[in-house]
DNA sequence: CTGTTAGCGCCTTCAG
DNA sequence: CTGAAGGCGCTAACAG
């Protein structure tokens, strides 16, 4: 019978066909927790993202999705929220549930449970953060490279007094479009300005209230660059409910999975992150890894895609 | 051992003390493979969703989670993509990974995958779609009713040329958003057009592509009416690729869960359904029922929220 | 209170 | 090629 269901050869084909009868009349299926159990690990990729609500994640997800599927696994999805107790959580319930592997985007950039991880050789990826001195499977963008040329374009179109709002520098996102910012800045001989630069959870509420707080400066900011999605959405809603106009009160730049600036039109230059490739590639390199536990790690580093609207009447003026 | 850690009584503390001790020692940790297989039931809930990249979806499978983690119980998730075959699939691989009880979302709303549950005493919920014909327990909005508040609102803002986008009538939403917009029109008495009504899967592309469609007609609507957020993100930008201002040249309303049209002012009125409330629902449902399989299935009808802005010029010029 | 044991359903191995 | 048996880690039941 169970030669018969693992495909397995030595077997007659009288045999054969009487198990499968038998199959159908009882209505059976097999129980994935007993195989589980005896080949000591299931056929799950567990996926730990920090934010369903992030249009990059679920973009995330229905790649690593598509990948699995056709390779025969099944994804177990878990949603840390931007906690890490909560990630911890989650990754010892995968442990526990046997999984396969899992890919993960880690809130925090140093947490011990992962150097655990590797030493004990379960596939594990990061995706779209790195964890600092862990040698293990990643995927991420070029964030510093897209953070820099989005703002250069700012500068370029004769901004000068650029705000930014960051995710909180603990994840290495944040931490890197923050380094990209302050590079084009220094590139261009642009003053930094620190009353102008603020972080926060990547939530669009934070968004919305830490552009409220530069606009409310006795200076505020001629263009504010935002360094994550959701931020944006919470700038582009308090911009508008300020009643001030973008670009010509106040431009606004920055990362933006749904194309919400474009198509509102008040953007000069949005970064969209490959969001489904990284998933792709995040879940190629699982199973790779599956494979082959000993394989030395890669960081694969994935190109955004800066796009950049002609510019505006006020932007061609100062120009 | 295995009565201290399920804290049974009859344990001595001594005894007890020991056990806890040896255990961080060898840092145990218990399979909760082994434990399903035993009991013959896990403690994971099993959430199907049929499209992840929708905001209403991931705000329910928040509260599914926030629910389930209070109550012990971890979140199994699948996107079903709006694909009949994936749902049944998953369906399989949740009854084969014995979870306690899931909650879905129907693509379609005649399967017989959902009867042989519910005869199996498969604790399972159906969340914002109907399934015909099958007693079961049921989260769902009220579509009629808010898809004809919209319409009417519209209607008395002296729009009469009312187009709909709809989902695919498969999907009970789909339909009784239709005849919500149906019924609205004839309470008016304002005639129904059958060439300026459209259904798709609900999926912004579709939204798009339907949009231009309508407006592309020889006798384009004054108005259109969406009956899915994602639908409704596609037709904001068709709108706004096709250079017409919204609500002068052609208005807008529809269902909406992440305000974009209110970010960009377009809109007259919007529909939010209650999606966190909804889930919130639907796992205390499944979670009782786990509790007791053979209590009478309850349809849980939940209220949207319509939203109205002012009217704009042009729609009080017209009233 | 505490120690032992059977068996959940499967896969692998070994014997026929 | 086919049948039988052991054991994965756990819990429930039973015996001390």
């Amino acid at each position: 019978m169970s030669r018969v269901l693992s495909g397995k050869p030595y077997v007659s084909d009288a045999l054969r066909q009487r198990v499968l009868e038998t199959i159908r009349e009882l209505d059976y299926r097999p129980s994935r927790v007993a195989r589980s159990l005896r080949v000591q690990r299931s056929r799950i990729i567990g996926l730990i993202i920090s934010d369903i609500q992030n249009p990059f994640f679920t973009s995330v997800v229905r790649a690593v999705e598509d990948v699995a599927q056709q390779r025969g696994y099944a994804v177990f999805l878990c949603n840390s929220d931007e906690d890490v107790d909560k990630e911890s959580t989650y990754i010892e319930l995968m442990l526990a549930e046997q999984v396969a592997g899992m890919i993960v985007s880690p809130t925090a950039s140093s947490n011990e449970v992962y150097r655990r991880l590797v030493e004990q050789r379960v596939p594990v990826v990061a995706i779209d953060r790195r964890v600092d001195g862990v040698p293990m499977d990643t995927v991420v963008s070029d964030n510093v490279h897209a953070a820099c040329a989005v703002v250069s374009h700012l500068i370029e179109n004769g901004y000068r007094r650029i705000g930014a709002i960051l995710g909180v520098p603990g994840a290495s996102t944040g931490a890197e479009r923050h380094q990209g910012y302050v590079t084009a800045l220094a590139h261009h001989g642009v003053p930094l300005l620190p009353e102008l630069v603020r972080s926060g959870l990547p939530r669009s509420q934070n968004g919305y209230e830490l552009t409220l707080e530069l606009l409310a400066q006795s200076q505020p900011p001629d263009a504010i660059f935002t360094g994550n999605n959701l931020l944006t959405i919470g700038a582009l809603r308090a911009i508008h409910e300020a009643g001030l106009g973008i670009p010509d009160d106040v431009a606004l730049a920055g990362f933006d999975e749904m194309d919400w600036m474009f198509l509102v039109k008040p953007a000069l230059t949005v970064v969209m992150q490959p969001a489904y490739e990284m998933g792709q590639r995040a879940a190629e390199l699982l199973l790779e890894r599956i494979v082959d536990p000993d394989r030395a790690p890669q960081a694969v580093v994935l190109q955004s895609t800066v796009k950049v609207r002609e510019s505006s009447r006020r932007a061609a003026m100062r120009a």
